[in-house]
DNA sequence: AATTGTAGTGCAACGGAAGTGCATTTATTG
DNA sequence: CAATAAATGCACTTCCGTTGCACTACAATT
């Protein structure tokens, strides 16, 4: 509990109750999350309210954005001292085309592209779609 | 025109005036087409006409669908023989951030990658976002 | 050529998801 | 405590993709 206020403060997202909750589902899930899930995990809040703090979290540096070709956007916490910014730090996503959900694989960087001649490359965006992992168990 | 008839043909879509006219269209074009570009286009035609006929054709493998990230979604051409089912076959783009158009970068095809232990891949898509050859030369 | 069936087109409406303006409540600080 | 700023809630909007159903054009069949 202290640990997540401490967090949010260190990113100057002040820490109130529902932002502390959002963040302690986020971190609970092993799986990208929607803003449908969060209203569906508090339906009592309004969903601006939780539309903005996903926003806040966004922009503070918080959480990522991930864009997984459903049309949906999803955001996951990101690691501690992780850069989103920096190209380098751009991890690839997995959409498993079974259960529907989404993960992040922090450990797989996207690698680098050769480009053609006059194109730079600010930011990537790598999704993989297939079977997940506990889809495959089964 | 007989070419862009033969082709259609080839896929099995029946050619009718309308949809040679947006092949045509696509052809023109070098950059990725979302729906509302082809509207624009064809002011006369009904907006679902020229939704189904882009869903007909993505169907038939006469074009592609691309996600570039920013909600819309994009089609283009299909090179010819492409089989854009096949993994090896799917070429990254490229979103400018500047003109906001998205390109086919065919040449540049997305490099395999390890998954972890389970994940079994069907597919991938991924985008480079940045300044494109043409705003970069201003 | 008339009939029948199928595929394509147009109109209208729906639905999900993202986003905004403004009033209200809650927290901060002097 | 008063004054101010930040967060929350409600209502409404916009954008895009999508579907149901009626109508029309086309192709095949008799
Ligand atoms: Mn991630
Ligand atoms: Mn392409
Ligand atoms: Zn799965
Ligand atoms: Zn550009």
């Amino acid at each position: 509990m202290k640990e997540i206020e401490q967090r949010l403060t260190e990113n100057g997202v002040r820490p109130t109750a529902m932002r502390i909750l959002i963040y302690k589902y986020m971190a609970e899930s092993e799986v990208a999350i929607a803003l449908t899930d969060i209203e569906n995990a508090f339906a009592k809040a309004d969903r601006t309210t939780l539309f903005r703090t996903l926003k806040t979290f966004e922009q503070k540096g918080v959480v990522h954005q991930i864009d997984d070709g459903t049309g949906v956007q999803k955001y996951a916490l990101c690691e501690t001292g992780c850069n989103c910014e920096l190209e380098q730090d751009l991890h690839l996503h997995f959409h498993c085309n079974n259960c529907n959900e989404t993960v992040c694989l922090t450990e797989h960087k996207i690698p680098n592209i050769n480009l053609p001649e006059g194109y730079v490359a600010e930011d990537a965006n790598l999704v993989l779609k297939g079977i997940c992992e506990k889809c495959s168990a089964q």
